[in-house]
Parts: C-alpha cells; structure tokens; sequence
DNA sequence: ACTGATAATTAGCTAGTCTAGCTACTAGGG
DNA sequence: CCCTAGTAGCTAGACTAGCTAATTATCAGT
C-alpha cells in the first residue's frame, strides 16, 4: 500500500515466491485450456477434479468448493448428469440430500486429458533424490495451507 | 474430508506430483474468492495479473494470455478501461496496435488483494535455506516450463 | 402436530464469451 | 503508384452460466 508507482514485481520477494507466483499463473492458463479441450468450461472441470479428489458429496458441498451458489451448483450438477460426468443419489438417511458423485468414465476422461501433462510433471518429481523430494513436497504443502487460509478470511479489506 | 472411498488418486504418482496438483486445486480455488473480493470476475484479475507480470501488451497477444478470443479481449478491456483498471494507447508506428497497460491504481489494488497471501507465501519461502531454496525453485520451475508446454500440442486436440 | 431450520430446486435476470463479419491499416508485387 | 493479401482490433447478435429470490420437501425440537 506504500508505492504505487513501484513496477510491480517487487524485488524484495524470495525467489521461491517468485516461482510459485508463475506456477500459480500457469496452472491457470493451463486448466482453461484444458476444459476447451473437454469442451466444459472450468467451474465443470473442477468440479470432477473436486469429486475426484475429495469423494462424494453434496450439493452445498460442492459449492462451497467451488465458490459458487448452491443454486448455481443444482444447475451445475444438471448439466454433468446429462453429460454423462456426475450421477445424483439421494441420501437414504436424509431425503433432502443428494450426493453426487464422479462418473468412472469422467474421472478416466479427466484422467486422460491431463494425463501426458501429469506424467511430465511426474518425471520432475522422480527425478529428485528422496532429500530434495522431502523440501519440495514440505514447501509446497505449506504453500498449500497458506492458500487455503487465505480468502477464508479478511483480506481485500 | 479425504475419503478413503475415493477411487481417484492414483498410487504410482510421485509424493511431489500430488502436491503439486493440490497446489493446482488451491490456487484456482483462491483465484475465484480473490475476483470475487476485487468485485470482478477470474478472467479479468488474471488479465490484470498478466499486464502486470509480463508488461503492457496488445489486445491480441492479451487474448492469446487468457484463451480468448479477441473479439472478448476487446470487450474485456473496454470493461477495464471503463473501471479505470487498464489504459488503451496507440501505437504510433502500426496504428491498428493498441497496447494496454495496467494503471498504476489497479496494480496497486491486486497487490492489496494478494499481499497477505504474498507474505505468507514468501514467509513460507524465506524458511528455506539456501539448499533448500535452489532446490524448490528448479523444480518448481520446471513444472512451470511442463505446464506451459501442455496444451500447446498433442493433448485431447 | 406445529414451528423453525436446512437441502435442493426452480424462475427470472444479468453478465461475459463466442462466432461471424467489418473497418482500418501495413506490406509487397505488378 | 495502385492493388492484393494479411493482420489488429472492433461491432452485433446468440448462447452459456452465474446470481438473487422464492418454492418444495424434509428433518429436528417442542
């Protein structure tokens, strides 16, 4: 908030910031090109990615992870199902809840489209000894927490 | 959360690699809460990001940056020049060529957003000793240059 | 059984991107 | 010098996907 005229890659930030900062910009550039080449756009992608990763879950879940409204999630889940990616199944216990869940074939589509990017990155990762290996996965799930962490709570005021 | 039911997560990937993909997940995620923060929506902030990041360029080269069309680029600058985040100027030797710059304010305003996220990051990465630094930074790195070559050729088409 | 809270949905609106086509301009060959 | 081809950006109209507000169905407590 001090400079407004200082050029914006601010020097005083570490290089291992700098990096990640490029990675963050590049997984972004990435993942909307990937859901071109899905033909969803990438709230859907994520969306399997999400399922994916995390299992089953409801409606509000999702949207929660995804950062949009539950009705926003309905018409979401809408348009998976018709597609084939997502299937509803309504919670026997609670008839109010859906539970939805990742396609096997979607989760193999989703596999299969990032799958030549994985094994690259994959090959980076074999290639550091178990020392290096033991930095990187530490640095980067710390980096991980801190982005969770943010938003969560006040930033931009 | 993590499910063991989840079928997803393939057991043959490196530690690094899944880290890296939950970073993936984190930043699109905070990338969203982010635009919703500055009161804009993804495209824009990492468009914002980019003028900032790699300096002025033209509508072109910006369309090309965030996987749009140009005919959106020229939309979407109209939107940020309207909300004063960008300025249009002409280039004097090829008077089709606009370059677009982001203002002073705006960078100043996605700095904000991000700052405590930055610093947290950077506190993150200034732990590391220099060993250790070298090591996150190439590898990251080179998951930069991997990503940034996917897409570019034979994935889905 | 009634009341209030919760999960998902529906309806109508708005915003942002796309395709298709246009204008303005530059560069190079008769 | 003019004419053609190619490039950069812009305009118009259709479509997609998000939001708010209101609705339905269900659950939990009294």
């Amino acid at each position: 908030m001090s400079d407004a005229s200082a050029p914006w890659p601010p020097q005083d930030l570490d290089d291992a910031t700098i990096v990640v900062r490029r990675l963050a910009e590049a997984t972004q550039e990435l993942t909307g090109r990937m859901a071109k080449v899905m033909a969803m756009n990438a709230t859907d992608m994520t969306a399997i990615a999400a399922l994916g990763l995390n299992g089953p879950m409801g409606a509000t879940d999702l949207a929660r992870h995804l950062g949009i409204r539950t009705a926003s999630a309905t018409t979401l889940i809408d348009r998976l199902e018709r597609s084939g990616h997502v299937e509803r199944v309504r919670d026997p216990h609670d008839r109010r809840r859906v539970t939805v869940t990742a396609t096997a074939a979607a989760q193999q589509a989703e596999r299969a489209a990032w799958a030549t990017t994985i094994e690259d990155i994959d090959a980076v990762s074999r290639s550091l000894s178990p020392d290096q290996r033991g930095v990187v996965v530490d640095f980067v799930s710390r980096v991980v927490e801190v982005l969770q962490a943010s938003g969560r709570n006040g930033d931009g005021s």
